[in-house]
DNA sequence: TTGAAAGCGGTACCAG
DNA sequence: CTGGTACCGCTTTCAA
């Protein structure tokens, strides 16, 4: 592995200007000596240590992501489109999977300040944990991805941006496809532990419903998941309470999962109850992932424009490594209705 | 951020007294020393600058993960074990995605140098392009995971070590999973492009049929996917394929599917066929993903003991980065079997 | 326009 | 047992 000096030696140049090239400072520079250099670094196969220009300037070139775990699709989607929108400028991605657990957050932070890693993207966590605030301090630059704020309390002084899918309207939109393909009995199916996202969805579902004068056929189920970070758990909670829609009087005929892992579950509890789906109840998830294409009837999901979301948080991300006086912000994105086959088209036979 | 030389002034001492109790060689000190050292670090907040570490030592306590696709369940899981194991040993995982293009690989493995990083995992890829030989020339340690070298011809003096599943063992318990419960006309259904480890798998399932007598009863469908690296083709290939399925006469009772994406894109071609499964037909995959387990019925599958096979690969990893004259080898895991319910069950009523 | 040299935060050798 | 110091590879003044 060449280094800078051997550059240098090679070019008869010193060491300076071999590094005004690399850092583009050759306008002022002699055309020849320029060659020369780019020939040296050519034929020494050069290529600038990363942790040395690291150790001096301060800057990683590598950026955080948090997740809570990659074997969930969501994030797994949301990790391939960081990894696409950081190499695009050069940058690479260091990933931690913190299962939500503080101690693996903590460490995980920890470790980005060791390896002077400058900027974090941290999804679906719980930002009011203390630990990030205190990292903020320190000099971390974060921008959330879907989060999980307790309480919209904090917005406008939080240390980070924050960006999501604006969960209010994929509520309404999603209870709004249902009325109308001509539902009329809605239920809101979710994990009881409630998180601002999911507030604002069941918002937004009922702001469509009161629209259209729905307020007193519409209701929301919850249940308890045992872990809420995978998918199989979001599933099979889905499946169970799958009985609990059908105890309902009267029953519904159109559905929004809060998630569509919960709604893959309903569909399969509802479908071993013998319940047909679109025809007897219409089901429409929050997501969409992948194996919403997979299952059958194939997911109807409201999706988050995740590519725009993703390039605005790297470029949030470095904007503000750049310039740490940027005030964090808010970003939302409209969702998308991606229309499958398990709601009813009423304009079919 | 406090550096080590705050530290040392704060406790009173010299640099390399805090070097040397940041590495462990504190047993010739004096306690009072010692501790002076360590109440200092604390109160300082201290972490050491990995970044100089590794500026001076050349060790990244890094390693670097190439994968085809992380939106690819199999890699997906794969990742979070490789994360899980490397944590374990106070190391980072460095993601990338190439799409199994070249270009990506190769500017994967310059990223790699550039940072320092001495140790890749390799999942899944051609190991045979000059780049990964290349790379291992300039000294950095390679794990090959799952093998896709065209042949085996190069087996023993490879410049990487390899991890694998016996493949060969794979295809043959599935295959005779299927013949236990009573299936007697059996398919292997794959994507068309051969690599070693679909070759093992093929060659197992037919020495399982021959054993059996079976093999005129036997025979390998296969379908070209427009890209091998995302599931969601690998499912629409399995979907297409199921029509070849029925008009095989006479028509299988019993398939192995060469992984579980394609299976389960099997099993949603046959049932909007309307076969059911596995009354009709029995459904085997390989891989055995968190998906096996979403969808219906779910697949029973035969795994790979993922948990081992990482460990094994981070062990040899950080042993050969250690000590570099280290032999590569190859290393192969037994398979096993999970049943779940796409495979009949004849005991049954 | 180009070069010399200090220093980023550690490590490790050698002296005392 | 502890301290002084050269050096890892690069960036960045400052002088020439």
């Amino acid at each position: 592995m060449a280094n800078i000096r051997d550059v240098a030696r090679h070019a008869g140049v010193s060491v300076s200007s071999v590094s005004n090239v690399l850092n583009g400072r050759s306008d002022q520079m002699r055309l020849a000596t320029l060659e020369r250099i780019r020939q040296a670094m050519q034929e020494l196969n050069y290529h600038p240590n990363r942790v040395a220009q690291q150790l001096k300037t301060g800057q990683a070139k590598m950026i955080g992501l948090l997740v809570p775990s990659i074997v969930n699709p969501s994030f797994a989607v949301l990790t391939r489109e960081v990894d696409r929108a950081a190499k695009a400028r050069q940058y690479r991605v260091l990933l931690g999977n913190t299962y939500r657990q503080e101690d693996e957050e903590q460490a995980f932070l920890e470790d980005m300040f060791a390896h002077g890693v400058q900027g974090v993207i941290v999804a679906a966590s719980a930002m009011e944990r203390p630990h990030f605030a205190n990292a903020a301090r320190l000099g971390l630059v974060m921008v959330n991805y879907d989060s999980r704020m307790p309480s919209d309390a904090l917005l406008g002084n939080q240390p980070f941006d924050s960006v999501s899918m604006d969960n209010v309207a994929a509520g309404r939109m999603a209870a709004e496809h249902l009325i109308e393909r001509g539902c009329r009995q809605l239920a809101f199916v979710t994990e009881a532990f409630l998180t601002i996202s999911r507030a604002h969805k069941i918002e937004g579902f009922f702001s469509a419903v009161r629209d259209h004068g729905l307020t007193d056929n519409a209701r929301v189920i919850e249940g308890k998941a045992l872990a809420a970070y995978g998918d199989t758990e979001m599933t099979e909670l889905g499946r169970t309470l799958a009985a609990k829609v059908l105890q309902q009087a009267p029953r519904p005929d159109g559905i929004v999962a809060i998630n569509d892992a919960l709604g893959i579950g309903l569909m399969a509890g509802l479908r071993d109850a013998g319940v047909r789906i679109p025809q007897d109840i219409s089901v429409i998830g929050i997501d969409n992932i992948p194996l919403a294409d997979l299952v059958h009837p194939a997911l109807t999901s409201v999706m988050p424009p995740l590519t725009e979301m993703v390039a605005v948080m790297v470029e949030r991300l470095l904007a503000r490594i750049e310039n740490p006086s940027i005030t964090p912000g808010e970003f939302l994105f409209p969702p998308r209705l991606i229309t499958r086959h398990s709601v009813i088209d009423s304009t079919e036979p």
